[in-house]
DNA sequence: GATGAATGAGTGTTCATTCAT
DNA sequence: GATGAATGAACACTCATTCAT
């Protein structure tokens, strides 16, 4: 391992280094050679450790979405109810306490290279699809244990990332041009109240029907 | 005399070359001497016409912003009834038929870039703070008249605006990765739900009342 | 002369203004459209008066170089002693209480560009030439009249005329590097000797012959 | 490791060529890409070498100002006599025949740019002050051992050097429009009746006590 | 494994200047 | 008389990348 691990370490400085590029600097403004100063390194010296740029940081977008991931999925198996482990679910995505494990600045950046990128948009596209089954697979749970979820649990998943996703975007916009303080928790029982309520369009149906 | 004024005739012509290059090559990639081969100019009447690309920039982000505003506030003077008026927002935000004014990749990158541009945040905000107005003022109107919405206006349009963002959000990365068809309709009910019934945190509340 | 005079004005502003910007930007920073913006007119203006750069910079220098001649040739009409004529030159020269009616650093970058511009240092020549005959004139006369000077009046001109402007040059370097409090009276003194006394190199000749 | 250094030889190249094309075409025309050309390189190496293009001019002028120095400072230690010393320090300074090591064009644009660049300034204060001190000394030394040096050393100094300037300033400007043919010797024989004299200002106030 | 040398295309921006009005 | 439009060449400098050692 004492040989391999060397360059294994190096890729990973030259990763981080990058993000901190991304955070400082943007797309534009994350050169090699700022890379490589962030790293301590040379810029030939970044080079060697990746082809070019692109492939650094297609790897950089995985390795963050891997971390993204890990934010919204704390270790769940710990608890049995299932009921609780949405509920955990939900305190966790709408909750204040928890820092993020990226920089919003950098997930931005990259989502915006997502347009141009065909690599980067899958990255994205399968972080979203695991993060999706697992909250099928909870609500799926729920349905067959106490009958409390009754809309289709695809469309519900859907529904939840987009408003964490939207909470998040709206939440750096606006800074403190608004009173962010008990909207988290405002966010959190509406969504918990649409999970568990089945759905809104959908109840009224089955509410007629 | 000069010539005859053209300033705003170029100055047009720029930015919506700018818009295109942002559009097809992202912040990285929208350099002078595309932008000007796009508005078929030379580089240097580009620069001729704006001090600097960053001016530039600002400039473009301040009327695309004003265009995205106008995507969601269609002509709602001609409506009296304050609940269709407000159904019509809801409808217009999540409704599939309409062409967005604004391209989703440019509207990405310069939100991206408002992470290190103070001006670019600064207009940001602004847009989302008159958007939040409206929809504030909308549901005032519809708790005076019908007593439907009893939770805080505020905090409604904050989550409505959010649900808006994320839903265009998600709806880009996954594509065809997902069954988007009868989503729209799905978040338009729940939001339209959430609204009327005046959200799930205050509820609770003015239930145990 | 109402119409010819317009002309005129705006040419003296526009060299007003290059001499500004010769003084805080150097050579290298007098720019079209800098001196224009000191000259509070458009670039087009500037260029419409003056053919190109070139001339008006060889215009310039021959305005400053008859203003720096005039620093040294104060209205010795009114004095009738040739003596005390020859001692107010020097006086002036040497002396500390004099304002410089040229700039040093736009007299400097002048005389900088006299090396590659043939008009340019034509101007120079001829300036010093005018200077060197005053002083010639000045010396012969005393010669006739108190038989004080002995020597060759051009050396001594040519002397006079390096000392001034060797001691300007070492003046503004060294600023307070140095005391330069009563050295100005020094070299006064020691002019003064030269010229009375006829010259070292000369009088030892004369002593011997 | 990577190739051989070749650093220090580059940067004499580049240096080399950056004193030729200010002789050339003065601190205007003195573009990287000229440099370049000048060096045989290509434009982005001469930046490889040096951070920027302000670096390079500070490097070289305090080459350049070394170099004046050791036009005036012959190998002075080989002379035992001190009258001797300093009487060859004046043949140096004021002979004809020796070859300036540095083009005045090259030296009036460095003293042109000292008016607005605060290191050049230093650099050109430094030299003449190192110039200042070897005179102060000889004279010193004159004074000890032969009682011929009454004057303040220090005004001596400023006043050969001041001297030294003006003539090569004067010098040039006027070319072959004065005889200069023995001007020079005329300029030594009374630098040196000053210097052993003790000067003018003083010997007066001397004569009187 | 690591690095300096080297490059050529490209960056945003400024230049002096011309022209039409 | 005055000015905006327009240009093409040039500016200093950075870019990602390759190569030799």
């Amino acid at each position: 391992m004492g040989r391999r691990s060397l360059s294994e370490v190096r890729r990973v400085q030259i990763l981080e280094a990058l993000y901190r590029c991304l955070a400082d600097y943007g797309l534009e403004g994350a050169t090699i050679s700022r890379i490589a100063g962030e790293a301590e390194m040379t810029p030939s010296l970044v080079m060697h450790y990746f082809r070019n740029k692109d492939e650094m940081i297609v790897e950089l977008v995985e390795l963050i979405l891997q971390r993204y991931e890990e934010t919204f999925l704390p270790r769940l198996g710990e608890i049995d109810d299932p009921g609780e482990r949405l509920r955990t679910i939900i305190d966790t995505i709408f909750g204040t306490e928890w820092d993020r494990l990226v920089d919003m600045g950098v997930f931005t950046a990259c989502y915006s290279l997502s347009f141009r990128n065909q690599r980067v948009r899958e990255s994205f596209r399968k972080m979203y699809l695991r993060l999706r089954e697992v909250l099928i697979a909870e609500l799926g749970g729920l349905m067959e244990d106490a009958v409390m979820v009754r809309a289709d649990p695809g469309k519900l998943a859907d529904l939840v990332i987009s408003l964490l996703e939207g909470f998040d975007f709206y939440k750096y916009v606006m800074g403190d041009a608004i009173e962010l303080e008990g909207l988290g928790a405002f966010f959190k029982e509406n969504a918990w109240e649409i999970l568990t309520a089945g759905g809104r369009g959908q109840r009224s149906e089955a509410g007629t029907a």
